[in-house]
DNA sequence: TAGATTGTTAATCGATTAACAATC
DNA sequence: TAGATTGTTAATCGATTAACAATC
């Protein structure tokens, strides 16, 4: 009932704090402050602070906190150097950009295989990875004891994959398909649909041309611009 | 001072609703409750009619909302038949998968040419479109009147990028690098890092593993759950 | 010490959820 | 008509922002 549990605009703002600690304590720079994080991360030193209070550990006064040891601190709280196995369906473009997006070893994640039901594609290689069809994958899963699961196949594809991941035991689902789909209460899904983010901008550039002419809307471009 | 203008979630929501309705019209349904609506979309049947509130059209009590009609209506709002130019810097696998991503097309957004700084890749072409010098950035999108531009590269030339892209005119910029570029106010920036998103996924499933013996913490799941 | 910076509590804000009257 | 469903106003919730005491 009461709100334990960091909120998940923090979790993703701790991550950006991470690398500009650790590109900091590399430099030699041994204190960074609130203010200086805020800058890098694209927020106030308020809420460095507040994300920073979900931490074990306290800054110092007119110091700041030290570089090297809150980047360890961030890095233990958000498990980044534990090895995260995720599973990724759909072998196309975006499947395979995502397969071999060099972001992911800094977060600790490996993608070990792929899959896809296009007979072209299985027995590929992308990259170190086979492609597998995806009768294969609950099995697959099973045995490996992977959570996390990658979907980048069509909307049609989407709900019976999510269901094959589900049966092989995956709890956390990142899908980029427009569909939604349903799976058992403690499975998470994050829906990451590209498009919808697009919308975003563009709604943003029709409403400057609509207000142009009339001149400064302040109040509403900072509406716009702090959800990021 | 007053909220005036629709919150970003309603925008992408309406985008879900777009998709369902369309598809339905398509099938010759002729109406969709809100209900309908919510679980497509996964949401409540309440949050639906509080984003159709924003629209310039009402639904019909005991009958819900046309579908073709509001698929328009939708489109219109959202303006997804305008043609909307952009270009995208950094012609890497990520960047080449958005180039070639076919959702876009279905939002009116076209990715009209793309940059790289790298020589190997200038000159080359992904689908129909040239790979150019960063060095052709501003003036072509001055010329152009694009208002959108995406950024692929790595961290250390997305500020350069972004500087770039504000000389041409840009507007609206969708950023894929760790590094949130500094612009000026009226320029909207859309942060999209994707280790930040496994990130809430693998902390999730570090919660799960933590709380599986104590057993059953719904509200927690609920609050994760909640946030996609 | 004085003053910069942290940590934390309280106030604000915006979005979601609940409640309910209006409608067909 | 009765009852299902909409539209809208009010209540709740969660996250952000502001304020300020504590500290080095």
């Amino acid at each position: 009932m009461n709100n334990m549990g960091i909120p998940i605009p923090s979790l993703r703002r701790l991550l950006a704090y991470y690398r500009h600690l650790k590109s900091a304590s590399q430099k030699g720079l041994e204190f960074l402050s609130s203010g200086d994080l805020a800058l890098a991360a694209g927020t106030t030193p308020e809420q460095v602070r507040k994300d920073f209070s979900f931490l074990p550990s306290q800054g110092r006064s007119r110091v700041g906190y030290p570089t090297q040891k809150f980047a360890e601190i961030i890095e233990d709280y958000l498990g980044l150097m534990n090895d995260k196995e995720a599973v990724l369906v759909g072998a196309g473009n975006l499947g395979r950009a995502l397969a071999l997006y060099p972001g992911f070893e800094q977060v600790g994640l490996r993608i070990v295989v792929l899959f896809d039901n296009d007979p072209e594609k299985i027995g590929n290689k992308v990259g170190d990875l086979q492609v597998l069809p995806v009768d294969a994958l609950p099995s697959l899963v099973e045995r490996m004891l992977i959570r996390i699961g990658i979907i980048t196949t069509t909307a049609d594809a989407a709900q019976a994959v999510a269901d094959a991941m589900v049966a092989g035991g995956i709890k956390a689902i990142w899908n980029f398909s427009t569909l939604r789909p349903k799976v058992p209460d403690d499975v998470m899904v994050r829906n990451m649909d590209l498009s919808s983010e697009l919308i975003v901008l563009s709604h943003y550039i029709r409403s400057l041309g609509a207000q142009e002419p009339p001149k400064s809307l302040d109040d509403d471009l900072d509406r716009l611009e702090q959800a990021s």
